[in-house]
DNA sequence: GTTAGCACTCCATTTCGATGAGTGCTAACG
DNA sequence: CGTTAGCACTCATCGAAATGGAGTGCTAAC
């Protein structure tokens, strides 16, 4: 257990230092006007809170650099949550003003906008259709052998994906079979789709329709197949105006995770909902262990469709990007019911 | 004009230069074996080729380095073509061979294996819809007040966009419309769609249906919106690699640049079909003075429908690039004519 | 418990000279 | 006359040594 001037103390040396990113010594500390004692003082417990593990010295003749273990413990009981500027709150109202015609426009958007607010990289996780149900489902023929599959999700999100006939099956089998699968599915939710086909439909469509095995066998698929949520990335070159990772090397493995799509979902994989901070080493890949990264989900009718993510060093903004995070999810959630109002 | 020797000299140092990165001097020329000149002699040549422009002097105790002008004479009179190489080639056999279901994935794989064959940073963009005609046209309500509405053209892409209807307007309306649209519309280009729409549809339809002038205009709106065509961006942190790049400062400006799609697309504007380099400063762009840019249009049935590049240092592998570029914007088209036997 | 004072540590920056790659010029060579 | 050897000169780079200064830990006094 801290007491308050230690507290007060470690929260000092993290603000500092998230603003300048170099050591913190006693003297600038006790200088700051918000802890009144003297430097001396301030050694002694820098030094007790060093011995706890929540701060680091580069060198022996430097000032403190918070730990891992100094920005959870920050993060867990410091932390001043400084809600969304004036300016930020204009650029939000705006950027929700805007016109966007597709789902994953103003999730993209919402990307862009946080990291230029944020100046850190953000990484927004669209929406997931698992959770929503099927509203229509249909081929359209382009060629002989080849059909565009469109699928749409009450949300309007909207999948579709080129698949082959083969030879053999006749359009018109086709087409009675999404007649018939769009009567039976509309409303089903995507995760039940499969057993519904199996249960409902595959016995009675049998009698009447040849080929039906290996149709709806292709059908199934085309609904079914995994669709991974798309990852928006956005302000990664922000990384390189951090002094930490003015060495190339740091920034190029950075920059190069982020490049993998695979690699960003797996960061985002626990979704306990809410906001959740992970710092340094607390991240599962290597390559940002020098970072934080700060989530929040986003979610519609109660249920939690995707996450919006802030990413940057260790020495993050904490309070104003989980405020921020905090606000546009929310947000979003109204957007998107006003949208089917 | 330059003697065939100094062709030679220029070629070798400029070869040099690609894979070194370091100013080349005279006497590691003489040690190559192609120019079985001295030394001293080599000097001579380099000084005058350094007067027409061609060579550089970073100091005046360094070797030398390309201009850009001698860049432009290297790829204009000297670069060999390497063709693709076994690894390469078979690379691209097995990207071609994976089955994709949208006509985007196949643009935004390439993109990737692009980058990682060169190492450099490919650049494509997706195709346009300009040139295409429309297959099918589609609203599916999702709500009281907002449909999606669903856009196929005949090369099996699909856009599609959320819109929301007006109080007052019935959707039988709307469908009525639609239809008719489907019928007068399928099979014309998308260029012309406004003007069938004004000439021939226009009045026909208003005999019959209330609100005609108000469900046009945003129907129409609806279909000619301006589509941009996607931009797919891959392997932006090689350009960390880069020594030229080592600089933070310098490689952040880059990278900043490539987050700005709007940016990116005026690169590839003037679009004159076949390969292009665009050397340095030959860049409309000034954060990227110091890169080429190689750029190839992919086409299908003789419409140009978007384009490839790769960009890079100045100090680039022509040679490699431009062979791969050749290979593989033939390569999609050929596939795209597959898709559609 | 707090603070002033002081010796000490160690990084960062500068300075300086040595090193060496590379040049331009001149003179000799075939 | 083209080519080449030789040589003095330039200049970036590297390492060692010197300097400065920020910050600490400890002790003793308040």
């Amino acid at each position: 257990m801290l007491s308050e001037r230690q507290r007060m103390i470690l929260n000092a040396i993290i603000d500092d230092y998230i603003r300048s990113a170099e050591p913190v010594g006693s003297r600038s500390i006790s200088k700051r006007g918000d802890v009144t004692f003297s430097p001396a003082t301030i050694r002694n417990e820098m030094a007790d809170l060093e011995e706890l593990g929540l701060l680091e010295q580069p060198h022996t003749s430097a000032g403190r650099i918070p730990s891992i273990k100094g920005y959870r413990y920050y993060v867990d009981h410091l932390v001043t949550l400084d809600g969304v500027g004036d300016q930020d709150a204009r650029k939000l109202r705006t950027f929700f003003a805007e016109k966007m015609n597709h789902w994953e426009d103003v999730i993209g958007h919402a990307a862009t906008v946080l990291s230029q607010m944020t100046n850190y990289t953000s990484i927004v996780l669209g929406p997931e259709m698992f959770s929503t149900t099927l509203k229509h489902f249909q081929l359209i023929p382009i060629s002989d052998s080849s059909a565009v599959a469109i699928i749409v999700a009450n949300t309007g999100h909207v999948e579709h994906r080129t698949i082959t006939i083969p030879d053999g099956i006749a359009m018109e089998d086709m087409n009675k079979i999404v007649n018939m699968l769009n009567e039976k599915l509309t409303g089903v939710p995507f995760y039940k789709v499969k057993s519904v086909l199996h249960s409902e439909i595959a016995k009675e469509l049998s009698r009447y329709v040849e080929h039906c095995e290996e149709i709806l066998t292709l059908l199934e698929q085309t609904i079914t197949e995994e669709q991974e949520p798309k990852v928006y990335l956005s302000g990664a070159s922000n990384m390189l105006t951090q002094p930490e990772f003015k060495d190339v090397d740091k920034a190029k493995s950075i920059l190069g995770m982020l490049e993998e799509t695979q690699l960003l979902m797996q960061l985002f994989q626990s979704n306990p909902g809410g906001i959740q901070v992970k710092i340094g080493t607390e991240n599962a890949l290597e390559a940002i262990n020098q970072c934080s990264l700060i989530t929040a989900t986003y979610s519609y009718e109660g249920q939690s469709l995707g996450t919006i993510g802030i990413l940057g060093p260790t020495r993050m903004e904490y309070g104003k990007v989980i405020s921020l995070l905090n606000y546009l999810s929310k947000d979003i959630a109204l957007m998107m019911s006003r949208w089917y109002k």
